[in-house]
DNA sequence: ACAGTAACCTGTTTGC
DNA sequence: TGCAAACAGGTTACTG
């Protein structure tokens, strides 16, 4: 569910409220996430000061003096500020208890996860294989073109390849493809360096509003002061099958690409 | 090395 | 109204 402009959202929400605090209490309703909650996370967590809240894909990770703790969304996870004392519903998971404030982990799917590592983060076995982070300088219409060359999969599911690029999600890939005017469904290798250069900035320009806007929500993404994102008004594509080009006027198509959904307009998209 | 599929879960929407 | 099927923003393991 969180694409990357939905984790930064988050992270930025977060940030202020925890970093210097000291964890007082781990408490952990329900371990199965995608990965169980190592049995020790309480152990190595309590007492530790949150030195830094970083990204690194869509993983949030918090730093301390003696280990970092990895944490991904999922599908349909979400954190909040909380007063520690409000009760647990039903998908509360877990809560890091600070003084006088904790953080809420809720994930109905339960396909986030909850980590720890005592080494180098970026060594973590769910970091070590990642593609570049698509907001940095690292990440370009040259690299894009590179990794393209070998691949004849449809560029949509390139982007969407963490390997090849992190952050990019469902709903940002339709997205980034419309404003780079790429169908979907062409051959990755198939594109010239000169449109890789388009759809590199276009992904770039994508996230960068999407975050600026707060994330978008469609059904159950909520900032962690409770409110929506806004990103969802500006998209040209996702989720407007039928409905009227923004462009053109000709109507959104939506088709099926690796059991996902994918949504452009055939008239702009080449 | 890559492409395609199934799998991990639950809640909501859609269709009969 | 009830029930089953389809679908949902992510990622990995497995197969061919």
């Amino acid at each position: 569910m969180p694409e990357l402009p939905e984790v930064e959202t988050t992270r930025r929400g977060i940030i202020d409220a925890l970093e210097g605090q000291t964890v007082q209490r781990v408490i952990i309703r329900q371990h199965r996430l995608r990965w169980p909650i190592p049995n020790d996370l309480p152990q190595q967590l309590e007492q530790q000061c949150i030195r830094s809240i970083g990204r690194r894909s869509k993983y949030l990770l918090f730093h301390t003096d003696t280990g970092t703790l990895l944490l991904h969304l999922g599908m349909s996870g979400r954190l909040r500020l909380i007063e520690p004392s409000l009760p647990a519903d039903k998908h509360d998971h877990v809560d890091l208890v600070f003084t006088n404030i904790a953080l809420r982990f809720t994930d109905p799917r339960r396909f986030g996860s909850l980590l720890w590592t005592d080494t180098q983060p970026e060594k973590h076995v769910r970091l070590k294989d990642l593609g570049p982070e698509p907001l940095e300088t690292t990440f370009n219409g040259d690299t894009l073109f590179d990794a393209a060359q070998h691949r004849k999969s449809p560029i949509k599911t390139v982007i969407m390849n963490a390997n090849v690029v992190v952050g990019v999600g469902n709903i940002y890939a339709s997205e980034a493809l419309f404003r780079a005017g790429i169908a979907p469904t062409r051959s990755a290798n198939r594109i010239s360096r000169q449109r890789y250069q388009r759809l590199a900035d276009a992904i770039k320009s994508t996230l960068h509003q999407a975050i600026r806007m707060g994330g978008t929500t469609l059904n159950d993404f909520y900032q962690t002061d409770g409110k929506p994102g806004y990103f969802q008004q500006q998209l040209n594509v996702y989720d407007r099958a039928q409905e009227p080009c923004t462009q053109c006027s000709q109507p959104i198509r939506k088709i099926t690409q690796a059991q996902r959904s994918t949504f452009y307009c055939p008239h702009c998209q080449h």
